[in-house]
DNA sequence: ATTAGCACTCGTTGAAGGTGAGTGCTAACA
DNA sequence: TGTTAGCACTCACCTTCAACGAGTGCTAAT
């Protein structure tokens, strides 16, 4: 499709434009030691590249930038992956200690460290909890009135919610309830604690007072109503350090986007394991249409999937992203993959 | 120290200029209804006023903004009490109803409503926890290697920390140690742990096997080492939306500021009771110079201190914003005692 | 097929001039 | 003596214009 040369040329401007930001000119294109045509060559090659679509320009005498088309090319077919420097490499693995063996933890800090190292955006979306298992529950009474239920998970997550006991709930009551309910629950997979609440349970309590009944309504809604996406975001001031956002709007509309979970988490969710890089208007979303995002999945176990993720303007250094992302997803699996699953 | 109508220019401008970020011009002053005079009358006034550091001009031909000595003084001496809505009353007592009975929420939903209300950045720092009790300590063992450690306070906050388990400790013995703990532990205030320990469980626990000084070792490091600041942030983005931050390099600079933790925690750390303005320069941290920052702080019991704080430009809607922290900051204290202190 | 040469395009910069919202000052007025 | 009308002046802002230069496309020579 393309031919070698054109290959080069059209390298060259996307590297060129992610480093500087700025459209590529012939004769800077000429001045480059890997490049031994003249300008007036490379000015009829990118025209013909333009034609093609994989190039643009800011207006009609403008040197080249890259068209959406242009990086997809670069990314599907030219992208030299990244030899990560070895310290960058050191200190991911280093990440991966002892020290992260609890799911919030991990998630915090990959995102931290993530949006450190590439100066982008970082998003990770934790596991699907429905494939957890109950460890174990416990209710801690804090005073007459209210009392605290926490859930942990195989996984190590812990949950907690705080609720008010009515005056004619007794705490002893409550104490019974969460001793039957872990003695028939602890194993059972988080999303069929209802069904087995149902079938298993239900009948064990109705053979008890009513108080008990109001005990097991409070727990219930308490605990198994949650919803738990657990999304992490950080480095969301980095996309002001880009260029691409010195016009203030577009900042804030991006911004207005990154500050709720609700659009954010969806795009994140994906069963499509592996990497995913999805370019400007690739994006569904409107206010993504100059960024990219590069999603990268990890697993927990066999069926659970996390998403881990990069959003950065178009012009984003993809070798270095998708190396690093890469990199980390897949010591982060493992790292998981020891700690819960033996 | 200024004539009745001195003050009512200076208010009128601060108004004004509060509203439309805009220089006031005397013309403009002398149309309102409630002011009297003629341009020119208002100029004078306002020249004096210029002398006196109340105003200045952004260029010399220009229209009047406020100083911050202006701000202060309007801040002390001028400013209206603003009946706030009977909407925004009644949605601020909707929050404290029975779902608040958590501290993480109580701060996390506080930070989001009163940034949404006052579409300024939103801070709250929790309360100093030295002087809430333990309430339970739980290990819940999550697989050979691993266990996560709870631990539950009277405030309803729970903090909860995995960490790893060498081989030669059984979960029996981490067990033990639990419950001597839990014996000796229960009420015993978060900042006394320490100390308590020392005097009185160690003697017990070096009574059994050397394992248990290794259970206890793991258990201290996990759970009493804990630095909890507990700050939520709302609203970042608000202060992209104000003209003063047109420029992005300001708001680079404050977002650097707001990204950091350890940077914003120490200036809302304040032993003054209620209120407290800081006005431009009057902030300690350079990038917050053009800034106000808004203080007010809620209690929880006797000695307990949390802060809440607005943070805005210093063309801030101080009326509004002041009310709103004051309100909110009552219910808050009420609500806390009432749940935490029966 | 490649490249040198050249006319052309268009964004950027800076200077010049006009406009208008604002001021300070002076002199007239109540 | 305090207030106000009048007027000259200032300066940010906008528009226009010309010069500049980095870049292009096209043509003709190599």
């Amino acid at each position: 499709m393309l031919t070698e040369r054109q290959a080069l040329i059209l390298k060259v401007i996307i590297d060129e434009f992610i480093e500087t930001a700025q459209p590529i000119g012939s004769r800077n294109i000429a001045k480059r030691e890997d490049v031994a045509f003249s300008p007036a060559t490379i000015r009829n090659e990118m025209a013909d590249l333009e034609d093609e679509g994989f190039l643009s320009k800011t207006h009609s005498s403008s040197g080249r930038i890259p068209s959406e088309k242009g990086y997809r090319f670069y990314v599907d077919h030219m992208m030299s992956p990244l030899q990560l420097s070895s310290d960058e490499v050191r200190l991911v693995q280093s990440q991966f200690d002892d020290r992260m063996i609890e799911m919030e933890k991990v998630m915090q800090n990959s995102a931290h460290i993530l949006s450190e190292l590439t100066q982008y955006t970082t998003l990770v979306l934790g596991p699907e909890v429905y494939e957890t298992k109950l460890k174990q529950l416990q209710i801690v009474p804090i005073n007459k009135q209210s009392a605290i239920a926490i859930l942990v998970t195989d996984t190590g997550h812990v949950e907690h919610r705080s609720f008010a006991v009515p005056s004619e709930i007794d705490h002893s009551d409550l104490e019974k309830v969460v001793n039957i309910l872990n003695e028939k629950l602890v194993g059972v997979p988080i999303v069929y604690l209802d069904r087995m609440i149902e079938s298993e349970v239900i009948d064990l309590i109705n053979r008890y007072t009513s108080n008990f009944q109001k005990s097991y309504d409070l727990i219930q809604k308490a605990l198994f109503n949650h919803q738990t996406t657990s999304l992490y975001v950080s480095g969301k001031s980095n996309i002001l350090m880009q260029p691409e956002f010195n016009d203030i709007e577009k900042a804030r509309s991006l911004f207005n986007v990154m500050e709720s979970e609700d659009q954010i988490a969806p795009i994140l969710k994906t069963n499509q394991e592996g990497l995913k890089i999805s370019i400007g208007h690739e994006n569904e979303m409107e206010v993504m249409n100059n960024c990219t995002l590069i999603t990268a999945t990890y697993t927990l176990g066999e069926n659970q999937i996390g998403t881990i993720a990069l959003l950065g303007p178009t012009r984003m250094e993809y070798a270095k992203a998708v190396s690093l992302l890469d990199l980390w997803s897949n010591h982060m699996s493992q790292s998981l993959y020891r700690w819960f699953n033996d």
